[in-house]
DNA sequence: CGGTGTCATGACATCGGTGTCATGATTCCA
DNA sequence: TGGAATCATGACACCGATGTCATGACACCG
């Protein structure tokens, strides 16, 4: 690999001219310039980033560690897809300031974390980013003086700089939004309590309630999904039938997430209830292969990964410069609501009650 | 940040010794090492990769391209998930082998190549991964000489080494799989024409037929999926329509991805068909958030991300070491079948043909 | 007991850039 | 026309590791 030294050998004239030429730092002769740019491309010279950084203590290299520090991780299951956009989210900020991402993951063991950090400054990357797959408390080893650390999807109780989505708002624009197509029975199968985003979400719901003056009613929220992969189904049957038999049942399903939606698609189809003529649906997320390609495609709450790597990265940058940009912490995004033909846009009149075929019939699977 | 020079200084020992502790490549007494790993935790040094490799002319890093260079791209939809299940797999073999990751992706536009590797070079980073979001043709420019490249689930025509999904297997596969279920009548809804997978498929899908004596029917094809994204639902519902109202209609329909697996449990429900009762469906690509949460489970031939990143890592790992390991290129990756309920374990016997309740009415979206 | 090997350690150069300072050539203005 | 300012360029040290070679202290052996 050619050296500076070569190519100012070849251009006659010193390294330090070279130089010159590359970071435009100082004022070099026309024809000098011309006679070592022709070196350069003669030899394709590209300078080393290591040696420059030597001088300059500045790498380039940002850390990303990605992965599930949660206990809940079952191991073997690929989320990964809100990881990946927060990255990309990440990327785009970083390519567009000549930052490089080096990318590692813990492989759902959160021991790996400390390896990871040392490698990283190893390469003595000027920032670190730790991305959670879904919102939630992580504990992290304190990260190494000098090294700013941001959190994306995560917080901890250390103050550490986190972007975390805006589960409560998301939540209550999307029902907010439901109220306003005429939806008054708004049923809600929740994601397992205990994570944040349930409790979150479950407050966005409350509060469209009380700003559209309708009485909450505890009959209509259920729990629609475990951790434990075997019970789903059968979690989300009984959720559906509890609902829908009520007295006076929901004329819309709300449900925790995406995936979640597309089970419940199954379920009431598998019983001959028709969507959104006989009851709406709607989702979390913006899975948008899910969302998209169900039929009919889903209405959601868009769960901004994108933007929130890419806050992240704002941050993570001016922590490196810095800068005194005051953020608050955490520093909360929101998604807008895709609205989408599984929600009827105008409900059907008071009094008119639908009956459901329901049957006691568990998943037959 | 401290250096070897302040750990020799606090241990009384000249930095060379303390590069010998760290490296353990010569002899140092028993107390000199102790002395030094104490100077070392007490300033919580950490060597500097970037001087560690002005000598050495190792960087232990790998660059990873990822990205849609195809044309076909329609610039805003995040599909990634195949990139990040054969980064994942990436990941693991190097993380095993103490390479560090650098991760850019071209945001869609293949203009934008040269500037990523250029920027590689620039880090010194020992080998370069791309990595392409389905089976397809490349061009890219040539890599900088010394600095190996290995593509992932994409091929050129300048012999570059080159990891491939074995689509022709996997169809074949499920196909054979389905028969020794009983099947004899096969639906096939494809891909685009033109797109490699799709032709290897139907090959894999000819194969297993003629493996069991039974006669290509090409009424039972169809295309399924169109790049036009507004007009897929009533592609697949015209396709659907045709190959049920055959003479002899199918008794299961492989689709070419469980997306379009997906869309076809909608189909089917919406006129009244259960499956697997009517018919059974069949997928491809084990893209599991769909196929494990669709109602039934989808049984579906697996696409091999993570293989297919694990060998473009080995590959690309013993390029860098000079082995000459030999691989045939390029280099085909087969997946297994993961068989669920979504297909009869017994299809209906022979003779009993069932009728289908079929309309004239398209997508009523 | 003197010569040879082994062991533990240090001095110094080197990798490939860039910061600092010096130098010679021009240009400029009083 | 002479001194100062500007310009273009080079010499040299330095960043933080490691490879090479040298050195002094012992152990070993005939």
């Amino acid at each position: 690999m050619a050296t500076i030294y070569d190519v100012a050998k070849v251009a006659g004239v010193s390294p330090k001219t070279v130089s010159r030429v590359l970071n435009g730092d100082a004022p070099v002769g026309e024809k000098t310039r011309e006679a070592v740019e022709k070196a350069i491309s003669q030899l394709g010279y590209v300078p080393s980033n290591a040696a420059r950084m030597m001088r300059s203590s500045r790498s380039g290299l940002i850390g990303l560690i990605t992965g599930a520090i949660s206990t809940t991780s079952d191991g073997n299951e690929p989320k990964g897809l809100p990881d990946l956009l927060i990255v990309q989210g990440i990327q785009s900020v970083m390519s567009a300031t000549g930052m490089t991402l080096m990318i590692a993951d813990t492989g759902g063991s959160s021991a790996r974390v400390p390896e990871l950090v040392r490698t990283f400054v190893e390469h003595r990357a000027e920032g670190i980013i730790y991305v959670a797959d879904y919102h939630q408390r992580v504990e992290l080893p304190p990260a190494p003086k000098g090294t700013p650390l941001v959190l994306a999807n995560c917080y901890d109780d250390r103050g550490t700089p986190s972007v975390l989505p805006d589960d409560e708002r998301g939540q209550h624009d999307l029902v907010s939004r439901l109220i306003a197509a005429g939806h008054k029975r708004i049923g809600y199968l929740t994601l397992p309590k205990g994570m944040d985003a349930t409790r979150l979400r479950l407050e966005g719901y409350k509060r469209a309630l009380a700003e559209a003056g309708i009485e909450f009613d505890p009959e209509l929220i259920s729990t629609g999904f475990m951790h434990d992969k075997q019970r789903n189904s059968a979690v989300l049957w009984d959720a559906i039938d509890r609902v829908l038999s009520l007295p006076n049942p929901p004329t819309v399903l709300c449900c925790g997430n995406d995936e979640m939606a597309m089970r419940a698609y199954g379920i009431l189809r598998t019983r001959g209830i028709r969507m959104p003529e006989d009851i709406s649906v709607a989702g979390y997320d913006n899975y948008r292969v899910i969302a998209e390609t169900l039929f009919p495609p889903l209405t959601t709450a868009e769960l901004p990964y994108a933007a929130m790597g890419a806050r992240a990265a704002d941050w993570l940058l001016s922590l490196i410069n810095d800068e005194t940009h005051q953020q608050t912490n955490p520093t909360l995004v929101s998604g807008p609501v895709n609205w989408r033909s599984s929600v009827t846009a105008n409900a059907s009149a008071d009094g008119k009650t639908i009956r459901f075929p329901l049957s006691n019939g568990r998943n037959p699977q």
